[in-house]
DNA sequence: CTTGTTATATGCAGTCTGCATGCATATAAA
DNA sequence: TTTATATGCATGCAGACTGCATATAACAAG
């Protein structure tokens, strides 16, 4: 089957630049895989709190507490006091903001990089097709935060995200 | 820049395909995320010594070591000697080769899953895409490897793998 | 036979994670 | 207002996986 095949080779393209992503960000902040996502996360939406940050990074609460602790002692994000009483408003640093940027321009070469043998037009049509997989692979408004966690909303707006636009509005 | 948001797409792909592929192939070798990687690869290459696996799985070679207690421990691996005095030579069990089976068939139900939007048409395209991009992305044999490291090679024959064909010939 | 290299194995420590639990705050019911 | 439930954060504890440094055995070269 040369269906298959197709299938093959998309998951080793996708593996291989996670692998780059990876390594990519971790260098920039360590702490684990979701810390450079705890950084755009928060980027995103200043003040979210610690469950919020959770959902969309995948870690458990208790984790993420932890993650958190870690990142504030390398003083990239900030702990202040939220409108209630028991949650936690989460904010970047003036260093965070600069981490969260060079975690996302890291990410951004390696893309690039990759796709630069393709020409414009080649680009053009797999952009097409890749909103088309994004968004019948989408689940739901949570899924829809973890696929986005480290997507860089500048170069992306959500109202033409194929994942944004997958999950039904409220 | 619609570079950006093409390259920004891709990585959303890449991190969400790979979520749901480790979550899947985990699941089915528990032992961390190298695990279904060892059993897939020793399938390929029976006989192989742990220094090689650990090359491809991308471990260290004592990490592997451990690897390779746990999953003998679980009756999937098996340690024999080989020629070298030294090197042992690594082997599936019944089970390990059923396990392996499983891995890559949960693997190839998450692509065909997410590939399922497109026609035929669009698959074509899609696979010469990604062929041309793999083929720059390989940097040499090891990486060759280690990106292949849970490939169907069933599937996918070597002499026509993008990612074989890219590293130089012995 | 000595020296250096290769391959495997292990002691140890470190990092990250989840579970169970405790505690404070908010919300709803009586 | 008091009481009960839910929500959110934090921590003790243990477990899993990893890497580094090191030990041991087998091979290779001189």
């Amino acid at each position: 089957m040369s269906d298959e095949r197709t299938a093959n080779l998309l998951g080793a393209l996708a593996l291989a630049l996670t692998d780059r992503l990876v390594g990519e960000t971790e260098m920039r902040a360590s702490h684990g895989a979701a810390a450079p996502a705890a950084l755009v996360g928060i980027g995103v939406a200043p003040g979210c709190s610690i469950d919020i940050l959770a959902r969309t990074i995948g870690l458990t609460h208790s984790a993420t507490v932890r993650l958190v602790d870690r990142l504030a002692a390398d003083g990239l994000v900030e702990r202040r006091s939220g409108a209630d009483g028991r949650a936690v408003a989460l904010y970047l640093t003036r260093r965070g903001h600069a981490r969260r940027r060079a975690i996302l321009k890291g990410r951004e070469k390696v893309l690039a990089e990759a796709l630069s043998p393709l020409s414009a037009d080649e680009k053009a049509v797999l952009t097409a097709q890749m909103e088309t997989l994004l968004g019948t692979f989408t689940r739901g408004r949570q899924h829809a935060d973890h696929i986005c966690r480290l997507c860089d909303e500048d170069v992306c707006p959500q109202e033409r995200c194929p994942v944004e636009c997958a999950v039904p509005k409220p």
